[in-house]
DNA sequence: TATCATTATGTTAGCGCTAACAAATCAAGG
DNA sequence: CCTTGATTTGTTAGCGCTAACATAATGATA
């Protein structure tokens, strides 16, 4: 006699026995209820609670050819830009069928691309990916997966499907516009890690400098470390060190903003009278500090809900009516910029 | 004619045909490659590499009632004690043929037992969950898993298999002995959230401070709202209003420690001098600050990397020497702690 | 060389679910 | 009463893979 393979938990079938249908009634009742007449449903409500049957996903998922995982590609777990976003995508799945599946590619594009082949085997009823700079190779795979494709945190005309976003480019420009209005002259540039955002971002200010005559690659420091606030302190000082005529600065984020505050209260420089600060996302901590830090606010939580509305849309089959929805950014001044101009 | 579902991807029995054997062949070669002579296997493997075949996780998760996944779940994404397990998790799991799924339960526990029940319906490969404090239905559940289930982040005598952390209580603890050595007399504590392991880390202080007879507990102030940076500047302001002699306080986490000092410098007060501050988990930005704060250093990365070993033990057969691993704290002294006693 | 143990490969039958088709039931109109 | 069309339920086969058993090839031993 064969020995029965996994005979654990109960499955459809039992339901199935217990409410006295078939299979596939129950299947029915359980995927889209007004699929089944009322006392069939209750029956079958009843015998799912006193079995405590839990559907098994793989089974389903072998049999539609459609798993109900939607898979999230972010380049790190531990910078806040992101928990923000994948936050909302949380949220918003939380009370359909959709699970998430999250993998982290560590701003590196050739393990992007390895998640990206292994979500693939995986039939996701989605894919969210953090912006627009994957490999040839990866942007092929997107483009051939047969389930919507969702860049996130960027905006481009060229999307592989849909998009949603802001642009870093002019993130960059406005942070630079507005040290050049506040009277600020020898305005430099803290970048850490460098990734495609930051290093567009770094190009947007740049340009703003430059289109007032202002830009000064000296003043221009960056790293590939990865960002800290320790390193803004660090990195301000060396570059203070190189250029001590420097009147202001803008990090590339609000770690390094952060930490830059922290550097020129340790060699007791005061902010923004001898130092103007900048930083970029606005994350909580900005508004709090003392003095408090001017940041460019993106919005983050919204580019995680939109990218689950636009999946969700295209699951309904709905065609959006934009396939790249950029969400913009504020400008949020503070003491750190308030220099009597 | 019947039409053919999902006739896309090429699935193992086009490397079988390719490769000229069996598609069992083709599973043992990928699985388990020892398993397959060499000449075999490197057909196989060319055959895979020409289809660009990637295996159905699916089809294999039902046929052998063991997926690759291994959940987690974690009360929350944003806050950074969690993204430094959870990187630790990706980290460890990537060479591997583990997966990682991520459910949030935002510190509710029926959300967390609904999370477990959502795993449990995959067949998980193990189980990390964050804390000891589950419902008595969902620790039914994880009882019976049929999988390795790890508790992270505490530490408790009776774990549902294992448990890998260290003590809030303790921790606590520490904090109030090392801010009775340094001469503060009346000393106080903020909390926000205040979910299990902060209340312990409250209990461990208000025993210290207790066993010195210095525990007043006007001095003690909490509230449910969600830890912020704001939050610590606005409770310390409040606190300040209602208790003008506090000299020193213990935030539950570095969050609302830096929000503290913020407040203080917003309001003109010198730190260490005026008023003391320690927080808990020692995040990086608190080495950095000015001046730079005290915290409760805690082995975050450690427990995720701790909780995978243990995971990938089990799974190999192995039973671990110990079912609890406690790896502890570290007081990190600096200057706002730093009075002269 | 015959015999047995070992290793390498193949055959068969599902895992639990759902797509596609089929049949039964029902409602409304002539 | 029978049609007709819509609605509800059931039957059958198969999604892609692997467990269990079966067999073939190989090696070791006397």
């Amino acid at each position: 006699m064969r020995k029965r393979r996994g005979a654990g938990r109960p499955t459809i079938a039992d339901v199935a026995d217990k409410a006295g249908v078939s299979t596939i009634t129950v299947s029915r009742a359980l995927r889209d209820p007004a699929k089944v007449s009322a006392p069939l449903r209750e029956r079958i409500d009843a015998a799912v609670r006193k079995l405590d049957y839990v559907p098994h996903s793989h089974a389903s998922a072998l049999a539609s050819s459609r798993s109900n995982i939607v898979g999230v590609i972010v380049p790190s777990l531990t910078n806040n830009v992101f928990a923000d976003t994948l936050r909302a995508i949380y949220d918003e799945l939380e009370h359909g069928p959709l699970q998430v599946q999250l993998g982290n590619s560590r701003y590196v594009a050739e393990e992007e691309e390895r998640l990206i082949r292994i979500f693939l085997g995986q039939r996701p009823a989605a894919l969210i990916v953090a912006g627009g700079d994957q490999t040839p190779a990866a942007r092929a795979l997107l483009e051939s997966a047969d389930c919507p494709v969702v860049q996130v945190m960027e905006v481009d005309p060229d999307p592989i499907d849909m998009m949603v976003g802001f642009s870093h480019f002019e993130g960059g420009r406005a942070a630079g516009y507005h040290l050049l209005q506040r009277g600020y002259r020898n305005i430099g540039f803290i970048g850490a890690r460098m990734d495609p955002r930051s290093r567009r971002r770094m190009e947007g200010f740049a340009e703003a400098l430059r289109s007032a005559g202002r830009y000064d690659s000296e003043l221009f420091m960056t790293t590939t470390r990865s960002s800290s606030t320790s390193l803004g302190a660090e990195l301000i000082a060396t570059l203070r060190a190189k250029c001590p005529d420097i009147e202001a600065v803008f990090c590339n984020n609000d770690d390094m903003a952060l930490g830059v505050l922290f550097g020129c209260q340790h060699a007791g420089l005061r902010v923004p009278e001898d130092l103007g600060i900048i930083g970029f996302n606005d994350l909580e901590m900005m508004a709090a500090a003392c003095p408090s830090l001017t940041s460019i606010r993106t919005n983050r939580y919204g580019i995680g809900k939109t990218a689950v509305d636009m999946i969700r849309a295209r699951l309904d089959g709905e065609e959006p009516e934009n396939r790249v929805v950029d969400l913009g950014f504020q400008l949020q001044e503070r003491q750190s910029t308030a220099r009597r101009a």
